[in-house]
DNA sequence: CACTAGGGTTAGGGTTTA
DNA sequence: TTAAACCCTAACCCTAGT
């Protein structure tokens, strides 16, 4: 059997999300032949990097950092067999909405100028804007520096937990 | 206040490997759509199938109550990143490996690959008869149903003449 | 033909039950 | 205490649409 499983790790998850911060969601492609990340990710194919940022954008919801109401489900005897694994509606597409609202305002390359924070009134907006640039005013600075630090940075100030 | 156990009948453990044997392990959705199993099958889930054959590889093992061959799997890295399109490899010659590992597999539940019973009728057929049936044997004895017909039954299915 | 979006399925660690 | 059955969900697959 080919693969095995390959589970992301902390470096290639924080240089697909600097990744997104730069090209914006969607361009899968484009974030795989970045040299910024080309390395990080280069086990990854284009798929693997949509398919992570969906799951980062579903356990961003909320889930991840606070879950504990978990155990109120009970459970009741099964009289057909289970159809499918879980038809279940978490498909988290309000956070995704959220999240492309954030990223694609405004991509990273085009934000060099103070960015046109019209209104936001969603203080965690304007705060994950200047984050990003911060981190990569730094990234520009050190040349050949760790990229992997540099979006390990980006990851821990916007998704803490 | 839980949900009742559902344990599995010599039928049903005997469609499930019946099924590998056909499918290959991983196809656990295409063996439920299977009409060969489908009947057999219809209380449980594709989870299910995979759970019960995770467990059943375990007692294949051979280890006693006391014996515990735990996680000493190691996660080995992926060499190349998988394509978009990846070319799968089915030139047969996967075929042979598949055939000599099915006959030299021990532990029925370990490593089967998917064969193209309904294309090549030769006399692995009849290597796979006696797996199946050798596994069968093992499962099980004292309910009343007559547990030969079962296998009888499966077999009829799968490798009519 | 290459890529993305989105639903569907599997793998494997964790949890519960008997 | 243990093991079979069940749960959770990241990772991976399939495929329509562009």
């Amino acid at each position: 059997m080919g693969a095995p499983k390959q589970r992301w790790t902390p470096e290639e998850e924080a240089a697909l999300k600097a990744g997104v911060a730069k090209h914006g969601p969607g361009k899968w492609r484009t974030i795989l032949r970045d040299s910024d990340f080309s390395e990080l990710l280069r086990l990854r194919s284009n798929v693997d990097l949509k398919d992570k940022w969906r799951n980062l954008s579903v356990t961003a919801g909320g889930y991840g950092s606070r879950e504990k109401a978990r155990m109120a489900l009970k459970k009741g005897r099964r009289v057909v067999p289970k159809l499918t694994a879980e038809p279940m509606d978490v498909d988290g597409k309000d956070m995704d909405i959220a999240h492309d609202a954030i990223i694609e305002a405004e991509p990273l390359a085009m934000a060099l100028e103070p960015l046109a924070i019209e209104e936001s009134p969603d203080k965690s907006v304007a705060r994950l804007d200047d984050l990003i640039l911060e981190s990569y005013r730094k990234a520009n600075e050190p040349s050949g520096s760790n990229k992997a630090a540099v979006a390990a940075y980006i990851e821990d100030q916007i998704w803490p937990l």
